[in-house]
RNA sequence: GCGCCCGUAGCUCAGCUGGAUAGAGCAACGGCCUUCUAAGCCGUGGGUCGCAGGUUCGAGUCCUGCCGGGCGCGCCA
């Protein structure tokens, strides 16, 4: 309907070209909008707003001759010029509800497109260290992330879903050395318990599995445990695999699965780490300082220059990530999103200015970043900081352990990235219309209880995208909104995609389901005129469609009973 | 001190990249179940969009400066 509304102001336009009331050597694309206020009937445009400067009259009058050269439409029903210079559209109910058989006949595909063309996108996302379970944060990055994932894939990309971590630095050895004193039956209280060692209970447990020679399988690995207490290498090994392997389980719990887990180790057996410093070398943005070697980050805009080489000959994180995203650029992705915590943002110039330095024809703003601010948990009002597994906070697990997985994600999902989130576990457990996540799959498994007593009481089975009864008998303003609300889906995803914000989707399938349920207590679907029920249950199909749809996208389920 | 993010109804948050009288939900108050799931619906009240300037036909949205909150400023990741 939008693009019907276009093309009209578009065929306007070039007839004010042509007959010299606007400058033909410009271009005037007109943007139309949905409206937010009914009295504004259902499309407008600013473009009279816009072009008047260029045409030399006020906006209202070049408004008027606008539509005095809109072709004819049997879609509108009412031009209006309203405001200082908007065309609003009204359109007619039965152009409105005509969406109602574009999407039935599309199904799963109603929505998605094909604005990828097949380009291949990495998103990494989540890359926790092995070295305890997930916590929120990485919760709300898997969320995000997953759901970015599933938004590119329907915009036509080819998307590649990576993990990085890191298997070998200092973090992992305080790992090994924290399992080992466990091992040796000692506790964080205890006096010779390591320095800064990882004091949660899980550490209990994986040395426990180590001491039983458990056998553990984990992404790419599989370790069995020597029993060993002193045997430190063996200890790490077994600890990594065993961490990692439960980092996974959470992970499929939550309904995510990776394509790519990248070692961040296998970057310096592969000789890529010394690669990238030869080249960084070679190219001159590198000096010796204090016994350490630095780079030139201040060439590419840092605010001061990094040690990528410790005094002790080891390197510093940052240049494995240097090497990591050389590595993602020469298997071809054009475009790589990073999703992470906002912690983390002081990366983002670092690993640039180190892709620069290469000069490996890395365009300058490459990678893309989507950070995501600090999660917040609370339960009766009061913050939540502490798990008994991993003791200092709160983890992926808990979360799905008692709200379950779909509210987890919906509510992980639910806030523009860049704001900080509270997870209220009181209300994502709550099974009442103020948990959107319920309210939401309410109205899907309503449509489903709907076709049930249809097929029950009548006798009729409708199929899944089966269209049928005269959609002109639909002419409730209700089914009117309805229809627009559907098709405004596309645009939406679209958007969401454009700005890498998910949240946009829990938004809009909430409005969806809320203009659902006010449509079924407004008006009876299984009426005796046999044409209008039929009708009114094929925009409930549609409705249907598009909620499960935008369910899926967020990795959510769409029951068909509650 | 410097950098990044945020500040919108009592609370939690949207605001489609500058458009019309700033919107939802919750909470509060008042209604609706012999009718397809009341896990629902309808109605009412509620705002100097942190503050002050600027840009223009028009600013919650853009620019500057303050105020308040979060995060970061390691030869940790």
């Amino acid at each position: 309907m939008k693009d019907t509304v276009t093309e009209l102001l578009g065929a306007a336009l070039a007839a004010l070209q042509s007959e010299g009331t606007l400058p033909a050597d410009q271009t005037f694309t007109p943007q139309v909008g949905n409206t937010k206020d009914k009295s504004h009937g259902d499309y407008a445009c600013n473009i009279a707003l816009v072009a008047s400067k260029a045409a030399g009259c006020p906006p209202r009058k070049l408004a008027e001759t606008l539509v005095a050269n809109l072709p004819e439409s049997p879609a509108v029903a009412k031009v209006e010029i309203a405001g200082p210079g908007f065309i609003n559209f009204f359109m007619t109910a039965e152009s409105a509800v005509g969406i109602a058989e574009e999407i039935l006949s599309q199904g799963k595909a109603f929505g998605r497109n094909n604005d990828g063309q097949g380009k291949k996108v990495q998103v990494e996302f989540v890359s926790a260290n092995p070295t305890g379970p997930l916590h929120v944060g990485h919760g709300r990055g898997a969320a995000i992330g997953d759901c970015l994932c599933r938004l590119l894939e329907a915009s036509g990309y080819d998307v590649t879903r990576e993990f990085y971590y890191n298997d070998a630095g200092a973090q992992i050895d305080n790992l090994a050395r924290s399992v080992q004193a466990r091992v040796k039956g000692l506790g964080p209280d205890d006096a010779s318990w390591p320095g800064d060692g990882y004091r949660g209970e899980y550490i209990r447990d994986v040395a426990e599995a180590y001491l039983k020679g458990e056998t553990v399988a984990a992404d790419d690995r599989k370790v069995t445990a020597t029993g060993d207490p002193e045997d430190l290498n063996a200890i790490r090994d077994f600890a990594v695999a065993y961490l990692r392997r439960e980092q996974d389980l959470d992970l499929r719990a939550f309904g995510v699965e990776f394509d790519v887990y990248f070692l961040e180790s296998s970057l310096y057996l592969e000789g890529k780490v010394e690669a990238t410093v030869r080249r960084l070398q070679e190219n001159g943005y590198t000096y010796e300082q204090d016994g350490a070697m630095w780079l030139r980050t201040t060439e590419f805009g840092d605010d001061k220059d990094r040690v990528m080489r410790k005094k002790d000959g080891g390197y510093t994180y940052f240049l494995p990530d240097v090497a990591y995203h050389l590595d993602k650029w020469q298997r071809g992705f054009g475009t790589v999103i990073n999703e992470q915590g906002a912690d983390h943002h002081s990366t983002v110039t670092r690993v640039r200015a180190g892709l620069q330095a290469l000069r490996a024809g890395i365009p300058e703003g490459w990678p893309d970043y989507v950070l995501h601010q600090m999660v917040m948990v609370t339960r009766s009002g009061q913050e939540v900081k502490l798990s008994k597994r991993a003791g200092s906070y709160v983890t992926v697990r808990d979360l799905i352990d008692e709200v379950g997985r779909d509210a987890t994600r919906f509510f992980l999902a639910a806030r523009r990235v860049d704001s900080q989130l509270t997870f209220d576990i009181d209300l994502a457990r709550s099974q009442t219309n103020e948990n959107p996540v319920y309210y939401i799959q309410y109205a899907h498994a309503r449509i489903c209880s709907v076709l049930r007593k249809l097929a029950e009481e009548h006798g009729i089975v409708r199929e899944y995208n089966e269209v049928a009864g005269d959609l002109a008998r639909l002419t409730l303003d209700e089914e009117k909104e309805l229809a627009n609300q559907l098709a405004r889906y596309p645009d939406l995803l679209r958007n969401a995609v454009a700005q890498r914000e998910p949240h946009h989707l829990t938004h809009y399938l909430r409005d969806l389901a809320g203009q659902l349920h006010t449509y079924y207590n407004a008006h009876k679907v299984l009426v005796d005129d046999a044409e209008l029920r039929d009708a009114r249950v094929t925009l409930y199909l549609a409705v249907r469609q598009v909620i499960a749809n935008g369910l899926d996208l967020l990795g959510i389920s769409a029951p068909e009973e509650m």
